[in-house]
DNA sequence: TACTTTTGTGAGTGATTACTCACTTTTGAT
DNA sequence: ATCAAAAGTGAGTAATCACTCACAAAAGTA
């Protein structure tokens, strides 16, 4: 490896520098606004390589999103770990902001991609871990006595998915703080 | 009027025609994802006609947001009538599955808005109206005698856009008015 | 070194994009 | 009926889109 190596792009390394960029763009301009032509530039890459390495566009979203998946994986192995009913609910509340500071990029675009053209929106968000991560809840709430486990989850997970729309508009993460500490409050029984 | 009137459409409402087809196909497809040749060729009007009225894309989405507005408005000025504080937040919580059933297009569209591109985001979510639909359920949490009307507010805010995303998505609205229920039923102080 | 495979390039493809413009038709007022 | 203003057309624009391909450089293997 010569002295360049961190100026210059080892050829393998320009994979993974398309993927960041793609990432990084998709999420701040939308997938359907991002052209591949942009990337290559913007990556410092011929467009040609791109479609070699991805085969097309939504191949490329594929890889990014695949890759930002394993960090859902992660927490929900984090969740599934923790004995305390009560604490694997707070932990469901703490996931945006959480997800948020590691991967931030990634997941506005995961947010934003519910609202692309049906046939992304189908493909991306029918995930067997998102229904893992519904049931668990369903049976923490049930663990801890509640009325209507169900429900309660539905509620909950709309709740988190708001956090995660504030958390792409807001910036302001200490006035976001405060309001998950008022909603775990009013998961106090 | 000839007999053709429902058949042939007059010339001025052919401008109304380029709105109502150009909100299906936004809300449907997205507004990057939606051309305005598709439009015309859906509106049974030539191009051209889009830009003489509309003089760009973006000009068209404005006069269909701003169409739209009147309805949300409309239900504001219902809220403030209600003497109420609880049956304000009431209809709060209502107000997602209302103008849902009364203009689905519309509203998602401009939910998928904040999606878009920053600038466009910008533009549709800064509105006078959504500041004074806060001060209203701050001043019924306040006048409740809750502790952190502020809080309370934001949390609810944050519960009505999750429950307008779940009508997106959704379209069992048996499941979501159970949901609208069950919350409701968290507020009964 | 010699050879194959993988990685990378950049010019070029046809299709589609938002938008223009010279022109015609319809409308409404006199 | 006359005529100007408004509504409507459709062919045409340059730019951009996702994507291809013949070729070259680099990397892996022996």
């Amino acid at each position: 490896m010569s002295d360049y190596s961190l100026l210059i792009l080892s050829m393998t390394l320009k994979k993974d520098n398309i993927i960041s960029v793609a990432l990084e763009l998709f999420a701040k301009h939308g997938y359907a606004n991002t052209s591949t032509s942009k990337i290559s530039k913007q990556a410092g890459v011929s467009e040609g390589l791109i479609f070699r390495h991805f085969v097309n566009k939504e191949g490329l979203l594929d890889a990014i999103v695949s890759v930002g998946t394993e960090s859902f994986e992660a927490y929900f192995e984090k969740m599934k770990n923790e004995s305390s009913a009560k604490q694997r609910i707070f932990l469901a509340i703490d996931f945006p902001l959480s997800i948020m500071n590691e991967n931030k990029d990634y997941w506005n675009l995961v947010t934003s991609l519910k609202y692309q053209s049906p046939e992304i929106s189908k493909k991306y968000h029918n995930s067997e871990i998102f229904n893992q991560f519904e049931e668990l809840l369903i049976s923490s709430f049930t663990a801890l006595g509640l009325e209507s486990p169900e429900l309660e989850t539905k509620y909950l997970i709309l709740t988190i998915t708001g956090l995660s729309g504030l958390l792409k508009q807001n910036d302001n993460q200490e006035e976001i703080k405060e309001l998950i500490n008022f909603i775990k409050n009013k998961y106090q029984y």
